[in-house]
RNA sequence: GCGAGAGUGGCGGAACGGCAGACGCGCGGGACUUAGGAUCCCGUGGGGAAACCCGUGCAGGUUCGAGUCCUGCCUCUCGCACCA
């Protein structure tokens, strides 16, 4: 049963919704007068359904956008779609719908979700990753890599999905699970195409520093997935032999400690070292089980530390001295050269190798304690002075670092280094539902570039969904036959398409000229609204897709199609939404619904999936907070909310929940609170109606206390709304400091009897209503018209707040003894520091607690507080 | 281990070094109702009859005054991690 709304808020909301679009209020103007202001809030996924999740990313740019459009900006906030991926077509694997078809109906569904919600977009501007029009700019991007040498094929050894049939970027692997599925990942080696996303680590690390508009966790984050490194390159030859063993060191201070060598199985000298030991099959078969082992196994920091002491010898570069080649499979090719020296009295992991090996631990930098009785029992990784290092002796180990890469460089069997941990960007997938990559294999004339202007490579409609492994692309004959647009001979499609993080590395870009067939983007308007004024999303995307796109554009740079270097000015990541889940181990997560939530307030905590005789043994439910996801079925809809308490009120709570930045755990139950708030306004307002004409005396005479009162409150809530707009976007305070402005003015409201009191009571109001329109923009709207505005209300300017009736009249004075609050005093505001001092010595209270004791200090800060300090 | 952040009522959360707990939920009481899980009003950190006292993870420190600043811990969250 449908109680009687508190106020009609489903015609409002409909209403301002048509007025809206009869006005275009999100309309961007790109020329004109005004600043411009470029928001840009992540494009989502459209997996079929937004949460409640997702609307705070919305609700809190939507916000943004209409302050900007009340401050009189140019606002373009445009909206499109992420859409390629997996999901569409998984579902079509299952039987569904061609993965076109389900995304056309997500997209539609996904935007009347943003329309309910009353966020704002223009429209006109809208994209869609998977369209041929975008994709086809998606495959120049590709292209223009490629001419750069920036995008190559190789053979690697990358990780593999075998769930979802596909390779997987370094940063889709979590834990050494598929990031979608879940599955355990595997190791292959296979023919895959990549960015060169390493030759800009450099600038990337360096550019983090201009991005002071950023999230300083952001840049963190990006700073340690960057993770340069620097060290020296040591040359270990092979004895005997040509060849040499190098090893990548942050430590050259350690060099004189060496009493191993480790390289990884998948090391090049592997078969020239099996060659030169009797060993050699047993190295064979140990080097062949360690690649067997994911990279995850074997770097994990608990795995065992396997090896295998290969019987052949290297000399130490400056040391001289003879040491075994072990293999180990805890080095990991990728990982700097794939070697490394093994310093046993220095390095944990050493240390740990040796004694399970039996190899020597030579101490070369004197911890300051000094060496124990006995040996170390640990490795000791601190600073020190150098020992046992032949000329370096009794330097400090900070300056033996120095002298021993000097002198490595000087002989030639050494040099300065630096490595990053960031791997070049995997980015072919053998899936469908992506962009196809612009490449044609002719036997003749190799890998060739489609031209652009045969562009787009166009996805077949008909193909089969089934994962083999193999892109579903080469299985259509009509895609994969071609003739080489180089040699017009035979040829053959690449069948791969682009991991989908490629789509949205440029996307801002082509939100200025979303219909433009003839280039990716225009120049002089991207060059006139980039960088992006503030970008907000998860911070979720904290690395792949915000060092993607930074990527891109200084490719872009760099190849002379833009002339910035940074795509974003200003990033907002805001906190996840989490609600409890329900867990249970027999029963997986289980879908939330309101029976289970009472299920569980009741206290029981047996999993209520066990219905039979032996519930009572049943496996317990576990309850905790998760990120709001579909697979853990703790996903909050909007539309029952909205239909309930209506769009406002779920704003208001979504803003209100919390510090956007911090996470916030979603109660529904708390929306009532709004909505009760709302209400209260909408019967204020309209009972107050538009104010009466005023007569001359409205002006020059001064309301009454407690009207001015509400009008000073609106003024000093004007002015702190208004700061949290500007940074921090804190709009949890904002609307606390609406309710108590609505809250004085209801109360201030039934006192008014002067054409003054009426004059201050209508502004109280209309400033109320003009900082709610932003949080609450539906009813803002009804409230404006019903108070005697005219047109949106987005049209009408932002109020200035007036200095004078923003600072109150009298302050209260708080009166200390001792730092502990005895009394009160209330002042005019500009009272100075004699008048409070001799007031408040005055004060009774005051008099009691300094009775018989002598005043040591006396603190006044004015317009705060007296403190006695007595003795 | 490294990096970032957080610990405040029953809950979400407020507090330029200056009245701790704004605002909201919940809870208690009242009003209005045939009725209420609607709405409105009042109350709501703990102890105490009161005066007052005690309270912001723990231990110190600076200060007239510390949730806030400093030192050392503890716990939790997030990111990275045998990274050579």
């Amino acid at each position: 049963m449908a109680a009687r709304p508190l106020y009609p808020f489903a015609e409002i909301e409909a209403r301002a919704r048509v007025l809206w679009e009869k006005e275009e209020l999100f309309r961007a103007r790109l020329k004109g007068p005004g600043r411009k202001f470029y928001a840009l809030m992540m494009f989502p996924y459209p997996s079929g359904h937004l949460h409640v999740g997702h609307g705070r990313n919305y609700i809190l740019g939507d916000a943004l956008v209409r302050h900007r459009l009340t401050r009189g900006d140019r606002v373009l906030s445009p909206m499109g779609w992420d859409a390629f991926g997996l999901p569409a077509e998984n579902a079509a694997i299952k039987g569904g719908k061609h993965p076109r078809v389900s995304t056309l109906e997500n997209i539609a569904r996904m935007k009347e979700q943003l329309r309910r919600w009353g966020c704002g977009y223009d429209w006109t501007r809208e994209i869609a990753a998977c369209h041929p029009g975008y994709y086809r700019w998606t495959q120049w991007m590709f292209l223009q890599l490629f001419k750069a040498g920036l995008a190559y094929r190789k053979r690697a050894p990358v990780n593999w999905c075998p769930s979802c049939a596909t390779v997987l970027a370094n940063e889709q692997v979590i834990d050494g699970q598929c990031e979608r599925c879940g599955t355990e990942v595997e190791p292959r080696d296979l023919e895959q195409w990549f960015f060169k996303i390493t030759a800009y680590a450099q600038r990337l690390l360096d550019d983090l520093g201009r991005l002071d508009r950023w999230p300083d966790r952001v840049v963190a984050m990006q700073r340690n997935w960057i993770g340069r490194s620097e060290g020296v390159e040591l040359d270990f030859p092979l004895v005997p032999g040509a060849e040499v063993v190098r090893c990548f060191t942050t430590r050259p201070d350690t060099l004189y400690g060496v009493t191993f060598v480790a390289m990884a199985p998948e090391h090049p000298l592997l078969d020239r070292v099996c060659q030169g030991s009797p060993r050699g099959e047993a190295i064979r078969a140990f080097a062949a089980r360690a690649r067997r082992q994911s990279f995850l196994e074997r770097a994990s920091a608990d795995a065992p530390k396997e090896g295998i002491d290969t019987g052949v010898k290297v000399r130490t570069p400056l040391s001289d001295r003879l040491v075994p080649l072990w293999v180990v499979n805890y080095v990991l090719p990728e990982v700097g050269t794939g070697a490394v020296m093994g310093v046993p009295a220095h390095d944990e992991r050493d240390f740990a190798f040796a004694n399970a090996h039996d190899l020597p631990v030579q101490v070369v930098i004197e911890p300051p304690d000094g060496v124990p009785e006995g040996g170390l029992r640990e490795a000791y990784t601190g600073p020190g002075r150098q020992t046992n290092s032949g000329a370096f002796d009794g330097l400090p180990s900070t300056e033996g670092w120095q002298r021993i890469a000097e002198e490595s460089e000087r002989r030639g069997v050494g040099r300065r280094a630096v490595t990053y941990r960031l791997r070049d960007w995997l980015i072919s997938r053998q899936r469908y539902w992506g962009a196809p990559i612009p490449i044609v294999s002719c036997g003749r004339c190799g890998l060739v570039p489609v031209p652009e202007e045969a562009l787009p490579v166009l996805l077949p409609e008909d193909v089969e969904f089934r994962p083999t492994g193999e892109s579903p692309l080469a299985r259509s004959p009509a895609f994969v036959e071609t003739s080489c647009p180089r040699c017009g001979g035979k040829a053959r499609r690449e069948t791969d398409t682009m991991d989908t993080f490629v789509d949205s590395s440029w996307y801002f870009l082509r939100y200025l000229s979303p219909r433009d067939e003839t280039r990716p983007f225009d120049r002089a308007l991207v060059e006139r609204w980039l960088p992006v004024d503030q970008y907000i999303g998860g911070v979720e995307h904290a690395i792949l897709h915000l060092l993607y796109a930074r990527f891109f554009t200084k490719v872009l740079h760099d190849l002379g199609h833009v002339g910035f270097d940074e795509p974003f000015a200003a990033l907002f990541t805001q906190g996840l939404i989490t609600k409890t889940a329900y867990h249970c181990p027999e029963h997986g997560w289980l879908a939330w619904s309101p029976a289970l939530e009472a299920h569980v307030a009741s206290g029981s905590r047996v999993c209520p999936e066990t219905t039979h005789a032996r519930s009572a043994e049943a496996p317990p439910l576990h309850v905790s907070l998760h990120k709001m996801s579909k697979s853990k079925g703790n996903t909050v809809a909007p539309e029952p909310l909205i239909e309930r308490f209506g769009a406002d009120a779920v704003r208001l709570y979504t803003l209100f929940v919390g510090p956007p930045e911090k996470e916030a755990e979603w109660d529904d139950a708390a929306i009532v609170g709004q909505y009760r708030f709302l209400g209260r306004v909408h019967d204020l307002v309209h009972s107050l109606g538009k104010p009466a004409a005023e007569g001359p005396e409205a002006r020059s005479e001064s309301p009454s206390p407690p009207l001015e009162a509400a009008l000073r409150s609106a003024h000093a809530a004007l002015r702190s709304v208004t700061e949290d707009f500007e940074e921090g976007f804190h709009f949890n305070t904002a609307i606390a400091r609406l309710h108590s402005l609505f809250d004085d003015v209801g109360k201030a409201a039934p006192l008014a009897r002067t054409p003054a009191d009426r004059r201050a009571l209508a502004e109280a109001v209309r400033l109320g209503v003009q900082m709610l329109a932003p949080f609450a923009p539906h009813v803002a709207e009804d409230l404006w018209s019903a108070s005697g505005g005219s047109g949106s209300i987005f049209r009408a300017p932002w109020p200035e707040h007036d200095p004078g009736l923003a600072a109150a009249r009298e302050v209260e004075i708080v009166l200390q003894v001792n730092g502990r609050v005895r009394s009160r005093l209330l002042v005019p505001a500009g009272a100075g520091e004699e008048e409070i001092r001799a007031r408040a010595i005055a004060d009774e209270r005051v008099r009691e607690w300094t009775a018989g004791k002598t005043v040591a200090k006396t603190i006044v800060v004015p317009g705060k507080l007296v403190n006695f300090v007595v003795r």
